[in-house]
This record gives C-alpha cells, structure tokens and sequence, in this order.
DNA sequence: TCAGTGACTGACC
DNA sequence: GGGTCAGCCACTG
C-alpha cells in the first residue's frame, strides 16, 4: 500500500488543527496520542512541513520543556514567538512560561 | 549503499 | 542533580 506515511503526516496534521487557541502542546505528546511515542522526531519533522501549511499551527508545538526548538523554521525570524503572545503565551528566552499551564494533551483532551 | 543529522524523549550513571 | 546514551525513522550527501 502506498501511502502509510502520508497517513501518519495527515494524522499529525490533524491532532495539531485540534490544538484549542491560546494553549500548547509537546511532540512527545503528539506522538504518544498517535501511538508513536518513541518516534517522537517524526512529530517535528512533520511540523516541518506542517509550516508550510496556514492551516497547521505548528507554532503551538513545543519540545517537553517547553523550548521554542523549532522557531527557526519559521523563517529565521521571532514569528513563532511572536504567533505565541499574540495568543497570550508568555514567551521569554525561547522558553513558553507557565508552559504546565498552557498545556494541552491530545490523548488526555481529545 | 552507507553514514550522518535532526523541531524528541526517557532511561541511566 | 546534571550530563550522557540509546531508540526512533525519514531525509540528504
């Protein structure tokens, strides 16, 4: 069959539309919803290509520490932080604060 | 084809 | 308590 991956893409594509405005969430956290929570790296590279996609906001997606990892994806530029604060995040030295509360678990809310 | 790398994470010492 | 290692899988040279 072709296609399997494409379907992990889509579904990852999925769970990140699901993100409520103004929360966050980890890779880990996408991957175990998923059921590939040791394929966690697969997460951000599918965010990866995510980035390109308006309808993701793969800025919502964090590392477990809540550490803007992936920011220079965004064009090199603060725009994921920028995205971030403009939801009421709190950004400060890469770093989302409060992060616990503005967590968002796809496998526990979803 | 082989080897290195990466938007991660958990376990181990 | 902090640094290191291994597993995971796709992509690139």
């Amino acid at each position: 069959m072709a296609g399997d991956k494409q379907n992990f893409f889509e579904s990852v594509y999925r769970v990140a539309r699901e993100i409520p405005f103004g929360r966050v969430t980890s890779y880990g956290a996408i991957a175990r919803y998923l059921g590939t929570a040791r394929s966690s790296r697969m997460v951000g590279w599918a965010m990866n290509g995510a980035v390109a996609r308006e309808d993701v906001p793969a800025h919502r997606v964090v590392n477990r520490k809540g550490l803007l990892t992936g920011k220079h994806h965004f064009g090199g530029s603060n725009l994921m932080q920028q995205l971030l604060e403009n939801e009421g995040i709190k950004v400060e030295e890469d770093q989302v604060i409060n992060f616990e509360q503005h967590f968002w678990d796809p496998a526990k809310e979803l």
